[in-house]
DNA sequence: CGCGAATTTGAAGCCCGTCAACAGCTGTGG
DNA sequence: CCACAGCTGTTGACGGGCTTCAAATTCGCG
């Protein structure tokens, strides 16, 4: 027993980057193939949270950015008054904790909505690799600047939109984020709660429950708690852009 | 005349980032000295725009990013209706164009509110730099994940606080720029117009006019058009910090 | 099966957006 | 030098979408 261990610690590790469904998504993505021999060297893989469970605590020092391979994760930032704020979710193949990066604690805590597996990059290997691989760098800076863009998206969201275009605009993103991974983009079980997505689209909970019935009543889609079926897609990319509409 | 001329094209342009007051704000900071002399070698300072020029605009090749040297930027993305959405403020020390690190196109279209002078760092040379200077490259990290953060706690703002919360956000946010270039906290000229504030916080141009006029009366600030004055600070933190207390 | 949490539904009130009109400031041209 | 236009900022009135409060109902898990 012990030898076939002991190439487990070795070589299936090794390789899995390379076997990795999410490859083309995750940090790998755009990377020479002995580059992401070096890649591997410094992840550790496969740690599984329970549901509910912390990936890592705001204010705890910081010390490794996570890739979701498989369930779910929320990111929040509390206030000094105790008020949270949901700040993104995150699906497999994306990376958590890049608001931390350059920081000495984390920015945010970062809870599995699910039972939830990860892959571990250390900032202090990650960041001396990046400084060796330009390509590497390159796609830091790319993930992270596509964190500030998806944040202004966000942002425009909450101050310029209806409670239904919001939450509109919420399923359509799940969905794309779904059928990247291959999944079905119309028929899918939502990660989180109303709570969640109430407190992430910075609406009250009861307003959320009041749209999925007024969409459900409108043949736009089919919900049961958290499975929710997309039934006429178009509709809803109207409704997020009905509002440019009135105001063109 | 020749020889001066160019003895000014090495000497003074090289020296200027060790002399900038801005250098503990922008990229230098924590750079050590034979490093900063490399950070100049990329650099072009000193290019000027007058009020309303662009610096760069949403779409166009990513080329540089840009730290606001004097004057002021405000940044804002044109979503596919014609709907802009102003995404900041920059002022003197702070890096303009974080949001397209790693894209080929710029995220956002920067505006200068008076006349502005900045430094460029072309972005291929920078990358190439900050792959060579490990503390450049975290330096990098701190700032874009800054800007996430920044962008974070906007979305916070903007979905949990009333008109008059975010406003005494925005003008406490101003004031403590102001205080770190040494200029007064408390008695300052806002660069941007009534309709800017508006966009960034999410209300009608009246709301905000209304929140002026009202803190006025309350003499808790002092304005008259874009002079503005903090009679009294506390108050304002208090007003921001009034909605946690509500909700403890 | 039973309890607490999550979700849904209803009713009432309020903050803020919209519409409208006015005032203030700036620059231009007669 | 003043008049006018255009833009920016201010003030008032009104309506609507969302929050809040309250309670019923369902869901989830031991």
């Amino acid at each position: 027993m012990a030898q076939p261990i002991r190439l487990r610690q070795v070589s299936p590790l090794k390789a899995s980057c390379h076997q990795c469904s999410l490859s083309n998504l995750c940090l790998p993505l755009a990377i020479e193939e002995n580059e992401l021999d070096r890649l591997e060297d410094i992840v550790q893989q496969g740690r599984i949270f329970n549901r509910g469970e912390h990936i890592f605590d705001q204010s705890t020092p910081f010390r490794s950015c996570f890739a979701v391979k498989s369930g779910a994760i929320k990111t929040s930032i509390i206030s000094e008054n105790g008020e949270e704020q949901v700040t993104g979710f995150f699906m497999p193949g994306e990376l958590v904790g890049l608001d931390s990066m350059g920081s000495k604690n984390y920015a945010c805590t970062a809870k599995a909505l699910e039972r939830t597996s990860v892959c571990e990059f250390p900032i202090d290997k990650l960041e001396e690799l990046t400084g060796k691989l330009p390509d590497l760098q390159h796609h830091m800076y790319h993930l992270m600047s596509q964190e500030i863009q998806g944040s202004h998206q966000l942002a425009m969201l909450l101050s310029k939109n209806t409670a239904e275009e919001r939450i509109a605009a919420l399923l359509l993103s799940l969905s794309s984020r779904f059928q990247r991974r291959r999944m079905s983009g119309t028929n899918f079980s939502l990660p989180m709660a109303r709570n969640d997505i109430a407190n992430f689209l910075g609406l009250a909970v009861e307003t959320v429950s009041r749209v999925f019935t007024r969409f459900q009543n409108q043949g736009i889609i089919s919900a049961r708690g958290r499975e929710v079926e997309l039934l006429d897609v178009e509709a809803l990319q109207t409704v997020t852009r009905e509002f440019a509409r009135q105001n063109a």
